[in-house]
RNA sequence: GCGCGCUUAACUCAGUGGUAGAGUGCUACCUUCACACGGUAGAAGUCGUUGGUUCAAAUCCAACAGUGCGCACCA
């Protein structure tokens, strides 16, 4: 290998091994390979919008699914990560006609029609529709490309009109007349999902109506839409409401339309809130969810006053006509109070549904759209309910549960044109539904295409091949797990899991993990609007792409929104550039290490950084199982830097600058054996820097292709030690104990020589006395901890002389005769100080009787041995003050 | 209104009953032969408030406060 640069430069090296890994074949998952030997590991990414561009979200949601995948392949598992993007209507659709408008193409869809504004959107997608896939790569993802599926793929969309079809004829999709969610602005029905609930800064305007029956009694009204009044066909009141009992039956007369004032029943409604407003209300059964339901319970008339854009229509009146309905809400309002019918306005705070596309107040609105009787309700709901499927964090089960006990039906008919056509032929009262057109003359297929959420609810089967029974659907159907956002737990996950339910029989993945969502470091909402929104391309080529996926990771705790910082991807980062040295470092002392490690020639300092590995193994093992990624990239943070290279690659360099080769040789093999470990732990986070590492110090060279010889892809994911590996090299808790001591030690030792103001660069003499038995290679090491000239043992130890100790040993910083006896006392007062304070902590704890008495036997011991070791240390640090005053 | 979270160092977060932790930031010192994208040392916390359970509470329970999200809504 050649030598190594001293900066980690990430773009080329991502690059040379993404390419690596494609022409290899590397992501490819085949299904003949599985076996009870090879278990199959499946994942379908959450197809990203075709429009899509790459935000933080899905760097959070890939890296996850990418880090599983990669892990499951160590593991031994057969892998598809499956991928794919969505046609995304609405959106989609959207931003193609945005584009054509701004390039004077056409004024309104009209004005190219149907098959020409698809075929503008499909150019569109065949452009543009690849830039996400590319992204992707560039972060690493190592999805089986080869398997890319799109929604609107030929195979793809006869699925979805298979389903239609099947779910018609089983009766749960109808069509029917009913109050759905209108959109004035993408001029289509919406799911309930799609609503989203927004407060508003409104004004509750009161005005008053006159009696029928009863000139002179008048009725005040509340409303926040005056608008609307020219659509209203009733008043209703509380049939409990004493102060309007009298008049249910009777009638008043609506002020608006001028020129039509009509006069509209009063009826009694259980729903009417008796303590809101004045208690009436007043009926707009054309233009309100509620109003509807009471109007259809008293026989009222509905009177539609808007056009399908939010326009007033002619029977809103001719002074409202035409007009947009927020201003004709002022209109009416100023019409009010010209009549002088207008009581007072307040200011007023309510919830407003927005669409959440378009972003503008929805209309309810009568009208003919399709509407699915969800499938295999019971058995979607139970399998989260028993255990069967598994959320990560366990909290979004009550709300996944609580949803699905009250599903409403879902309409599912767009009035768009870019998405699947229903599969339904009309020739006058005659109506058709099925895979192809009907025999004959004079069938007209229903204009309306089907919510996207109608295909990608069957993406984990239609993806494998479905309705065929494929080997890649025997294979890797149920998927294993899938990653994605709590907010589309509705919109997408549940729909799965019935589809999965009504289609396979079966469930169609085993856990889901809800990620957090990505919020900017001031907890705010990334949006283009705030312009808080990186862009994860700019991150990677500034600090490459591990950097952006440890840095991600590092800050992604389970269940909790991700506060992202650019400083985490700057630590990631940095992160690559410290395991980029250390293996320069270990380059540095020369070739490959042969041989086995000797267990004789160990050192505590091997056996000890060989402990740590074995509880890094576990800890990333254990967190990975439990997809607690942050406290993975915790695990391995402290590990590697913490622990092999702040103290155990230091403590090496008592070695590589001694010149006895044969421990030299040995400290080699170890190093080799925990980078080669450590390497691939770290793989599935930073799948790029290990692979060059991986190579670079030959690790490869002398493995079988399936453990890593061709890529640290295929390297067995290190296993925890047995206790065989534990007995043969000695490991056990004493080294642990032994070797805590010495960095007690040396820590104190560097603490005194900050205390006498010695810079670290000066080399100075220090005296050892060991605690236990010592040889020269640990008082080498002292030295080289210390950054010391010589540690020196036998030498008399002059009369105060600062002192620090651990079981180790103690250690001694002679001053040659400069020695501060003021400074030195300061220093043991502080420290005698803290001492007496835990003393007393524990001997009070101690003196308690109840303690005493119920305390478990071993709680006592600890803190007895506690404060033997508290009161050892008062009486060192008395000797020593002892000695300073002689 | 109902439900779900969160509240621990300046910041972001670990911490399921027994010695308050990490990273970042901060302060001081250091270009020592892997790394200044670095090293060493240090300072820094009434664990939101109040009560309760317990020998012992950041941890369990209750109430409250603040904050965020979801669902349902009163026009």
């Amino acid at each position: 290998m050649a030598e190594i640069p001293k900066v980690y430069e990430s773009q080329a090296i991502e690059t040379k091994w993404y390419s690596f890994w494609e022409e290899n074949e590397c992501f490819t998952a085949k299904p003949e390979r599985v076996s009870d030997e090879r278990p199959a590991y499946s994942i379908v990414i959450p197809p990203p919008n075709v429009t899509g561009k790459l935000h933080m979200g899905h760097v959070l949601n890939n890296t996850i699914q990418d880090i599983l995948a990669r892990k499951a392949r160590m593991d031994g598992k057969e892998v598809l990560w499956l991928p794919g993007t969505d046609h995304a209507g609405i959106a989609t659709q959207s931003v193609v006609e945005r584009k054509l408008r701004k390039e004077g193409v056409m004024k309104h869809r009209d004005d190219l029609g149907r098959e020409k504004l698809l075929e503008h959107i499909w150019e569109w997608k065949e452009k543009h529709g690849g830039i996400i896939i590319e992204q992707l790569k560039k972060l690493g993802a190592s999805c089986d490309w080869s398997r890319l599926r799109f929604t609107m793929d030929e195979g793809y969309t006869k699925c979805v009109q298979r389903v239609f079809v099947d779910l018609y004829k089983k009766g749960h999709i109808y069509r029917g007349k009913r109050m759905v969610n209108w959109c004035p602005k993408s001029l289509t029905a919406l799911s309930d999902e799609e609503v989203i609930m927004k407060e508003q800064n409104s004004q509750l305007y009161y005005f008053k109506v006159e009696v029928v029956e009863e000139p002179g009694t008048w009725l005040e009204i509340a409303t926040t839409r005056p608008e609307t009044i020219p659509g209203d066909s009733g008043f209703a009141v509380n049939p409990n409401d004493p102060r309007y009992a009298h008049l249910i039956g009777k009638h008043a007369v609506r002020p608006l339309p001028v020129e039509n004032q009509a006069h509209l029943p009063i009826v009694a409604d259980e729903h009417i809130d008796i303590e809101f407003g004045t208690g009436v209300l007043k009926v707009t059964p054309a233009h309100d969810k509620a109003d509807f339901d009471i109007g259809q319970r008293h026989g009222l008339e509905v009177i539609d006053i808007l056009e399908p854009d939010g326009k007033m229509n002619r029977l809103a009146g001719v002074e409202l006509a035409g007009m947009d309905r927020f201003e004709a809400r002022k209109a009416a309002a100023a019409k009010l109070e010209e009549m002088g019918a207008l009581t007072k306005a307040e200011d007023y705070k309510n919830k407003v549904g927005f669409s959440e596309r378009a972003d503008v107040p929805v209309e309810p609105r009568l009208s003919e759209q399709w509407f699915l009787k969800y499938p295999s309700q019971d058995a979607a709901r139970a399998c989260v309910a028993d255990g069967a499927m598994k959320f990560y964090p366990e909290r979004w089960s009550k709300t996944y549960d609580y949803w699905m006990g009250g599903l409403q039906d879902w309409c599912i008919s767009r009035q768009l044109w870019w998405g699947h056509r229903i599969p339904v032929w009309y020739r006058g009262e005659e109506i058709h539904c099925d895979l192809d057109a009907p025999e004959g003359e004079g069938w007209e297929q229903d204009p309306d295409v089907l919510d996207t959420w109608c295909s990608s609810w069957l993406w984990p089967f239609a993806t494998m091949g479905w309705p065929e029974e494929t080997e890649t659907l025997n294979k890797f159907y149920p998927t294993t797990d899938l990653v994605t956002g709590p907010d589309i737990i509705f919109f997408w996950v549940a729909r799965m899991i019935m589809a999965g339910y009504e289609y396979k029989g079966d469930l169609p993945f085993r856990n889901v993990y809800f990620t957090g969502i990505i919020r900017d470091k001031k907890g705010r909402k990334m949006s283009k609007s705030l312009g808080n929104s990186p862009d994860p391309l700019e991150l990677i080529a500034q600090y490459g792409a591990d950097a952006l996926r440890f840095g991600t990771m590092r800050s992604a705790p389970l269940g909790l929104d991700v506060l992202f910082d650019e400083k985490d991807v700057e630590l990631g980062r940095n992160f690559c550039n410290k395991l980029w040295n250390a293996c320069r470092f270990r380059q540095m002392q020369g070739g490959e290490s042969e041989g086995e490690i000797s267990t004789e020639q160990l050192t505590s300092d091997d056996k000890w950084i060989l402990r740590r590995l074995g509880q890094a193994i576990d800890d990333v093992t254990t967190a990975l199982e439990a997809y607690r990624f942050s406290d993975a990239t915790a695990a391995l943070y402290r590990f590697f830097w913490s622990e092999y290279c702040d103290w155990y690659i230091e403590s090496c360099k008592a070695t590589f600058f001694g010149d006895d080769e044969t421990c030299k040789a040995n400290v080699l093999a170890v190093v080799d054996f925990v980078m080669g470990n450590t390497l691939r732990l770290f793989h599935p986070f930073l799948p790029f820097i290990t692979e060059e590492l991986w190579h670079g110090l030959g690790y490869s060279g002398d493995l079988p292709v399936e453990q890593g010889g061709k890529t640290i892809m295929t390297a067995n994911w290190p296993k925890v030690f047995d206790a065989s590996f534990n007995e043969l090299y000695e490991l056990d808790d004493t080294v642990d104990c032994l070797v805590a001591a010495k960095h007690d030690l040396v820590t104190q030792g560097r603490n005194l020589r900050a205390a006498y103001n010695i810079p670290f660069n000066k080399k100075i003499d220090y005296m050892f006395s060991p605690g236990g038995k010592s040889d020269a290679n640990e008082v080498e090491v002292l030295k080289v901890l210390l950054n010391a000239e010589s540690v020196s043992l036998d030498s008399e130890v002059p009369k105060g002389t600062p002192r620090v100790g651990s079981p180790f040993g103690d250690l001694y910083l002679p001053l040659e005769g400069l020695i501060d006896f003021d400074a030195e006392r300061k220093r043991l007062a502080k420290e005698l100080g803290k001492t007496e304070k835990e003393i007393a902590k524990v001997e009070s704890k101690l003196n308690n009787p109840s303690f005493a008495e119920r305390a478990p036997a071993e709680v006592l011991d600890e803190q007895r041995q506690r404060l033997a070791v508290w009161q050892a240390k008062r009486g060192q640090i008395n000797e020593a003050i002892c000695n300073l005053s002689n």
